[in-house]
DNA sequence: CGGGATTTGTCAGGAAGATGTCAGGAGAAA
DNA sequence: TTTCTCCTGACATCTTCCTGACAAATCCCG
């Protein structure tokens, strides 16, 4: 899986992100300076860079010149501090990929960590890329085909549990009540009283986790539904 | 913002009711029977229905089979009395949306209803701009997701934990009762005299401040309640 | 200041309630 | 027929939540 280098001063946060990260399967090398940053991106050679861009001893700014003074094609994701507006364009034009505002969404950090590494992975800027892929965590699921991958291993469903995965998928992490998916999958309101859902839920996670008995993506929120974390 | 049609013929209740959707921003019109709930509607032509099964003049049911004959797409929330299983059933089958079974927390009902709002409205919002993040201090809460994170790290809370936190953070500061915390989150008004909202309380503070002995954010009001600092 | 009165914090445990799990059989598809 | 898929209901396994007793904190007033 890809590495990723956080350089970051804030001891919590760096922390929280880490374990974040970790969990999405990134393999991340921490600093909390820019000096140590430096160091480690040498040693480390990350497939990504999370950079805070106020740093003790160098900071963020430099760092970045460092890096793209050596050449680095590595991809280039910026912390800034909410209002530093200025900030945020000079680094982009130095070179940085793109950005986040601190105080930031977990979920928004995770999407635009991943689509840098896809994008600098495959490089596939293709014209149409109308296929419009749905992934969380090494699940890919592509709605037109009505296939599904698992770390790139192919994961036969069906037609229920597909139907349920996309009505998940759909509301894009919020929480999907039992009545809910009920009528986008089942297509009647009964008043759930059996075990349907769960059932089916059951068996997806069979399927596309990898410890089923403690989900990581497919996840039950007590007493409203389920709901899944990309 | 959008409107609710209301029919409910219970005064006090459509009265606080009302109250609280316009609070949340919603544009509300009401109705106390059947009859003139159907002329509300076809004069509102409102983006939501929220109906009392028992009316007088027209019964709930009637009311669903007069809107549903005409082919309105307006999302309907149907409220039923406790133990009314089978009402609830089918006002599902013949077409409503969700129920709420009364006596309810106030919570539960605006959770519902922005579900319904947000399906209805095309669902598919982009990924960044739908989720409206609360924040104090490092705790960030996601109401769709009823997920919460602390310096970015994920925090487990049970339901009533999670609603009693969301009605305090609705309150934007201001101080809320026990009584007022017991309507919104458990949803009848009882004399609060158990330990039941301080225990909570004490449960969010364990998981949610730094030094739960001497909280920073989730304050206590002598003789009054809890309030939130930002 | 000090003592009594109020108010809030804390704790543990068990019942109620919600979800996970399973196996079997009906029905559809092959 | 055989194979899949789906649903169901019974059962197992957590979680949650409330309660009530007690401790600690705070206030009030003499």
């Amino acid at each position: 899986m890809s590495r990723i280098l956080l350089i970051e001063d804030n001891r919590d946060l760096a922390f929280g992100l880490r374990n974040n990260l970790e969990i999405e399967g990134y393999d991340v090398d921490t600093a909390e300076d820019g000096r140590a940053g430096l160091e480690a991106f040498a040693r480390a050679n990350p497939d990504l860079l999370i950079l805070d861009l106020m740093l003790p001893e160098l900071d963020g700014f430099r760092v970045l010149r460092s890096l793209l003074q050596e050449g680095h094609a590595t991809p280039i994701l910026v912390l800034t501090a909410k209002g530093e507006e200025a900030d945020k364009v000079r680094a982009l034009r130095m070179g940085a990929d793109d950005y986040v505002t601190k105080p930031f969404g977990l979920l928004e950090l995770l999407a635009r960590v991943e689509a840098l590494l896809r994008r600098a992975r495959g490089g596939r800027t293709a014209v149409s890329d109308a296929t419009e892929v749905e992934r969380f965590g090494v699940v890919e699921v592509n709605p037109t085909e009505r296939t599904v991958y698992r770390a790139a291993q192919s994961v036969e469903l069906a037609p229920k549990e597909f139907d349920l995965l996309l009505a998940l998928l759909r509301a894009r992490g919020a929480v999907v009540s039992r009545l809910q998916l009920m009528r986008e999958v089942w297509g009647y309101s009964s008043a759930v009283v059996s075990r349907t859902v769960d059932t089916h839920i059951a068996e997806l996670r069979r399927k596309l986790e990898e410890n089923p008995a403690s989900p990581r993506h497919i996840l039950t929120v007590r007493k409203t539904g389920y709901r899944i974390r990309p």
